[in-house]
DNA sequence: TTCTTCACG
DNA sequence: ACGTACGTGAAGAAG
């Protein structure tokens, strides 16, 4: 049989895919959606065709000379955009790490040396399949060299193939004919200028009615149409020219032998670290094992359910200057424990398993033991594993996911591997390598050496990891926020989720049937109406039946199908019954299954709900609620907020609720220093009030309902990163009044304005911004060269600053309040953060203590040149709390 | 999985 | 000309 050879047009297929996938990047702001659709068009053909040879080429200037080239002659080409120029590189480096031969010369279109290649291995008797997303390339084709065309559609990729009959096929000449085709016709792509007046419609008729470009000009007199005889004439020299551009030389000397591009395996341990990097997460699953295992540090982990081996790890943890622990567990259950990992040193690690008498019990209480003792400690994720440690203090402790998370809060997840990776540049497997879908129990049983590789390089890389991220956190002056507010919050956390918050399931059940037989009504209605049976959850039917069926106006919006979001159909609900009526469905129906129904699963012990407070996931440094989610229960409507009447406090406790008056707004007028607003402030009125006031230049007593609402709306935009559009979407107005009153916000607290431009500036020189604590936030699309994406990249950088200091300044005032409930021995806990509200479960005896408390340790978390109020309520049930 | 919608601050 | 408010999480539909 044949062998065969992929030959892939570099800065073609790169092209194609930085348009057909959408924008992506990683951690570092790189831009990665051409590398990555580049590497799955390449790795679809490889499946394909399986080759024994495989060489990518690229031209030597990059293509935006050629394009400047092509300014010149017809001025209509846009130059690369920066995103696209910056995967250059990338790609060829991913080529060379995966040991891919890539084939450029200077003076050589990349088409020269394609060209060449898939003659020379035809001539050699292979068969060759030759990518590119540029048809010029199908001249080249014959009965063993095929053209491979890749198109995506809608995140799938098709492929067109051309052999030498297909060509004739689609275009009615054979791939030599072609050239000539080209030659006559001009080529829009490419810089060939091709016979004016002659299009691809008459260069097809003329090359199949003469079958070549000298045989029409030798029966020039044959031709019908005067002004194409006449063009042919007079341009007889630029169809030879173009003739010359078109042909792709076949025949070019390269240095390249069939030994440099036979291929070899992709997956090395090279191209596994730059996917890391890359965050090309599911790519990594097709590297072998093998290839990315690092064997020599995994001969010293010390795997050991022995008692007297225990008892030595923890006496060497003892004695070291530092150490790193991680328990390995799926659940707190006992049977659930899987191991205690420690490492006192990079070449001391311990992987202790409970068995026999080497129990939970003794692992968990020596941890505690050596805790206790003041040694300095580093682990991954310490919130859960609190539940084996005692202290209240967390400055002997270093956890390096929160470390990481400060460091760069943009990523989606943050898992040891990519610690190992970033910090030591030290490729491990992850956990679903090692162990696939097995839990850390089984695993430990039934993968013993897998386990021991997975746990020995965690605590590693953990140990490893610390000082390199306590440097950096040093350096990004992060060190203060991370030792004083987000190491012990990560105590206050855990403590909330274990304490968790009462419902009472009844009422519950209760809540949710009352709404099943209005839900019912309104279906039965609503396809009444219709005339059909639909599912109204659904957007694509729901769309379909208003404006298709029933044609409503106002239809259209999205990529799928029309839009039916509240907004919308909002505004066709006065007007049409039925809309009000899927309307009310849709806010019962969300009630019933987020709410109703989607609560009743958490409950657990003492009907109580624990919901997991993640410290790590958001960009601007607030705390996120998820299983179930307590931050966005019912509020606004009354409907939904009774909903908050099943949350209660226990036998003989009641809720205290405190919130923030718009903490925000306030950091705002400390952070620009805007005298107006803080004098606004000071004067303890209405806010929006006095805004609205000054804005529509009123007296404060006469402002209108209306103008206190559009003054808030402005408000509430400021903070956002206000925008004219964004405020007239909000406010149902025209842009132009949109304009017109953040104009007159901006005169009347000039130094707002300052402010927000000078954070804008600011984040765009550093490439991030920053709260009045510290803490960061990159801003990579402040360099798009998108429209869209920068003016995204403005507001953030507007937002991010005031967002997240209220984020601190709430977590200060958790830690103290916690600190304090704990100090003073009250049986009261904190129990539930809402971004700027705190809940806690007060015991009947303590509600006045408790009150004083928040009161102080809210108001006094930060100093600010306004004042920070807060409203508290007591009750009993957080309906009557809030 | 991805999209759309909608609940909260 | 572009087509958006900032930050989240969950459910249901559809690919």
């Amino acid at each position: 049989m044949s062998k065969k050879m992929v030959l892939i047009d570099g800065h073609s297929i790169l092209n194609r895919a930085f348009y057909g996938v959408p924008d992506l990047s990683n951690a570092q702001g790189l831009h990665t959606n051409a590398v990555y659709g580049f590497l799955n068009i390449m790795f679809k053909i490889l499946e394909e065709e399986k080759p024994e040879f495989l060489a990518v080429a690229f031209d030597v200037h990059a293509p935006t000379f050629r394009h400047e080239l092509y300014k010149e002659y017809k001025g209509t080409r846009k130059p690369m955009p920066e995103e696209l120029r910056e995967q250059v590189p990338v790609i060829k480096e991913v080529l060379k790490a995966m040991g891919v031969c890539t084939v450029e010369k200077a003076g050589l279109e990349a088409d020269d040396i394609l060209g060449t290649l898939a003659k020379k291995g035809e001539k050699d008797g292979m068969e060759v399949a030759l990518v590119s997303g540029d048809r010029d390339l199908l001249q080249i084709a014959s009965n063993h060299i095929k053209i491979r065309i890749p198109k995506t559609k809608g995140g799938k990729t098709e492929i067109e193939d051309y052999y030498a009959k297909d060509v004739e096929d689609a275009y009615q000449v054979t791939p030599v004919q072609f050239i000539e085709l080209k030659a006559l016709m001009g080529d829009s792509s490419d810089n060939i200028p091709g016979v004016p007046k002659v299009g691809p419609k008459t260069a097809t008729e003329l090359m199949v009615q003469y079958g070549s470009l000298d045989n029409i000009y030798a029966h020039l007199d044959d031709i019908s149409k005067k002004s194409i005889r006449e063009s042919l004439a007079e341009n007889k020299d630029l169809a030879d020219l173009s003739k010359v551009l078109a042909t792709i030389h076949t025949d070019c000397d390269l240095d390249v032998t069939w030994d440099m591009v036979s291929m070899q395996d992709l997956f090395t341990p090279e191209a596994y670290t730059l996917f890391k990097q890359l965050e090309f997460k599911n790519l990594l699953g097709r590297f072998e094992e093998e290839a990315v295992t690092q064997n020599s540090q995994k001969d010293s982990f010390f795997m050991t359910s022995d008692l007297t081996e225990a008892e030595t790890a923890f006496a060497e943890a003892g004695k070291a200057e530092r150490a790193a622990f991680l328990v390995l567990e799926d659940s707190g259950k006992d049977e659930d424990f899987a191991a205690l990992a420690l490492a006192a040193a990079p070449d001391k690690i311990w992987i202790l398993r409970p068995q026999g008498f080497l129990t939970k019990e003794y692992l968990t209480g020596k941890l505690a033991e050596l805790a206790d003792k003041g040694t300095k400690l580093s682990t991954f994720q310490i919130k859960p594993q609190y539940a084996y440690l005692n202290q209240d203090e967390t400055g002997q402790f270093f956890d390096v996911l929160i470390a990481a998370y400060l460091l760069n809060p943009l990523k989606n997840d943050y898992s040891i591997e990519d610690i190992a990776n970033e910090q030591l540049g030290l490729m491990i497997q992850s956990r679903q390598q090692l162990l696939e879908k097995l839990s850390l129990t089984k695993a430990a049983q039934e993968k013993e050496e897998a386990f021991q590789e997975y746990a020995g390089f965690a605590v590693y890389t953990i140990f490893l990891a610390q000082p390199l991220l306590q440097e950096k956190l040093q350096e990004t002056e992060m060190e203060n926020l991370f030792r004083e507010i987000e190491m012990p919050l990560t105590r206050v956390l855990h403590e909330m989720e274990k304490e968790g918050v009462e419902v009472r399931p009844e009422e519950l059940k209760a809540y949710g049937d009352a709404l099943v037989d209005r839900i019912n009504e309104l279906e039965n209605s609503i396809h009444k109406q219709a005339g059909e049976d639909f599912n109204i959850n659904s957007p694509k039917q729901l769309g379909e039946v208003l404006f298709e069926k029933m044609k409503l106006p106002g239809g259209k919006k999205t990529k799928t199908g029309y839009s039916t979001a509240a907004d919308v159909l909002e505004k066709l609900a006065p007007e049409f019954p039925i809309v009000s009526e899927i309307l009310e469905y849709r806010g019962l129906a969300k009630l019933k299954s987020t709410y109703a129904d989607g609560l009743a699963v958490y409950i657990g012990e003492n009907n109580r709900i624990h919901t997991t407070l993640n410290q790590t996931i958001t960009a601007t440094g607030r705390i996120s609620s998820t299983e179930p989610n307590l931050q966005n229960i019912p509020m606004r409507m009354e409907l939904g907020r009774l909903i908050r009447k099943v949350f209660v406090p226990k036998e003989g406790y009641l809720f205290t609720d405190a919130d923030y008056s718009q903490i925000e707004l306030r950091v705002l007028a400390h952070m620009s220093g805007d005298e107006q607003l803080i004098e606004a402030y000071r004067s303890d009125a209405d806010i929006h009030r006095i805004t609205a006031s000054k804005v529509f230049h009123t007296p404060f007593e006469q402002v209108t309902d209306l103008q206190r609402r559009n003054a808030k709306a402005v408000n509430f935009g400021i903070v956002y990163g206000i925008s004219s559009f964004g405020l007239s979407q909000d406010l149902s107005i025209s842009r132009k009044e949109a304009s017109q009153y953040i104009e007159e916000y901006f005169k009347t607290y000039p130094k707002v304005k300052e402010f927000l431009d000078e954070e804008v500036e600011k984040a765009k020189e550093n490439g991030y911004s920053i709260t009045m604590f510290g803490r960061r936030r990159p801003v990579p699309e402040l360099k798009s060269s998108n429209f869209m994406q920068r003016s995204f990249g403005e507001r953030v950088a507007m937002n991010a600053p005031i967002q997240g200091t209220a984020a601190d300044i709430i977590k200060i005032a958790m830690i103290r309040v916690w600190k304090r409930l704990k100090e003073e021995n009250l049986k009261s806990r904190l129990i539930l953060q809402i971004h700027d509200e705190l809940l806690v479960e007060t015991a009947q005896d303590e509600l006045e203590q408790v009150a004083a408390i928040m009161e102080k340790e809210m108001k006094n978390a930060a100093d600010l040149a306004v004042s920070l109020e807060i409203d508290l309520h007591t009750g009993k049930n957080w309906y009557e709390a809030k």
